[in-house]
DNA sequence: GTTAAATAGTTCGACATCGAACTAAAATGT
DNA sequence: ACATTTTAGTTCGATGTCGAACTATTTAAC
């Protein structure tokens, strides 16, 4: 059981975990925002080993986004296009597709309208299991509603919304 | 410049990334949190890489939060402590600490009451990076809280210390 | 007291991340 | 038309993450 200090108030120095940045001294400005980008690295983190104890064999998260996000929006999308949709870089995307090709969830084909693209299609093995892998997320999505206050979950998302957005302008100077 | 269709509507599917985890038809519950650790995992990666943009080196986030929970809290603590702190699989803590020691911010010294254990000692030299690494942090951190609404983020922070321990507590069962 | 179980930390291996350099194919300029 | 620049994607290398197996100590059991 960890032994942090949970629920501290302002005065009292709070714990931290990989995205601390916490300056001491700083303007109430920058405390705030660091205190913000702490709980957003730490949430970030639980939740993704969470997901990813659920989901089989090496599948990770952007694995399953990625699935998740071919079959939502439609397949048939270059591959730099899905990288600017989920904001990593090219490189990145390029070894998550490889691990989804490796596995037979997605299939390449060559963009007949430019040579240096490629388009991502979903296979049937692909569709299959990101239905397979919903159905295993789903209890312990359940087990999270139950815990939640899911209306200020709800009141928070607007915020995140908007600083992710944000973030994104500031990102390209 | 990303071309993702930001602030969208309930009805309109909205683009995702690393941690999209939305699953189509689950119950609005299930929606709602899908979307929500989407918007936490972007804005992780986001706020992550642009404040390793600022930090030299190879410094990353995880090294300077190191320092300053050291700084702020004290030092003379042990590994597993600082990795419950953070909470990140001791291994991860292991190579954390094996960076900052081999840039010569951290010592080791031998715990007198306990010969399994370490304790983890600040160096002048760590002490002084950590100074100037939050002198470069300020003004990114002022371009930032020019930018966001202050307001509202100091009122999501609650609620994401709020899930943060929730996911602690559901962590260990 | 000796054995069993728990604990601190490292090592190892598999994999993810991502900047930089690279290739190939458009698009643009003149 | 040709040269220049931009764009799509891969490769490479360095590094981070972390589960599992391992060693060394300490604590608990009996």
């Amino acid at each position: 059981m960890p032994n942090r200090d949970v629920s501290t108030g302002a005065s009292e120095p709070q714990d931290d975990r990989a995205a601390d940045v916490t300056a001491s001294g700083g303007a109430p400005d920058r405390e705030l925002i660091f205190a913000f980008f702490n709980e957003i690295g730490i949430i970030s983190q639980l939740s993704r080993t969470r997901f990813e104890r659920v989901l089989p064999d090496g599948i990770t998260v952007p694995h399953f986004s990625v699935l998740n996000h071919l079959a939502r929006l439609g397949d048939g999308r270059a591959p730099l296009a899905i990288a600017n949709a989920f904001e990593v870089p090219k490189a990145t995307m390029t070894n998550t597709l490889a691990g989804l090709q490796r596995r037979g969830f997605i299939e390449f084909r060559a963009n007949p309208s430019d040579g240096r693209s490629k388009l991502v299609y979903l296979t049937d093995a692909g569709r299959a299991f990101r239905l397979e892998a919903i159905g295993m997320l789903g209890p312990d999505m359940e087990a999270m509603a139950s815990e939640f206050d899911l209306a200020s979950l709800a009141t928070a998302l607007p915020v995140l919304r908007a600083l992710r957005e944000t973030l994104d302008r500031l990102r390209d100077r």
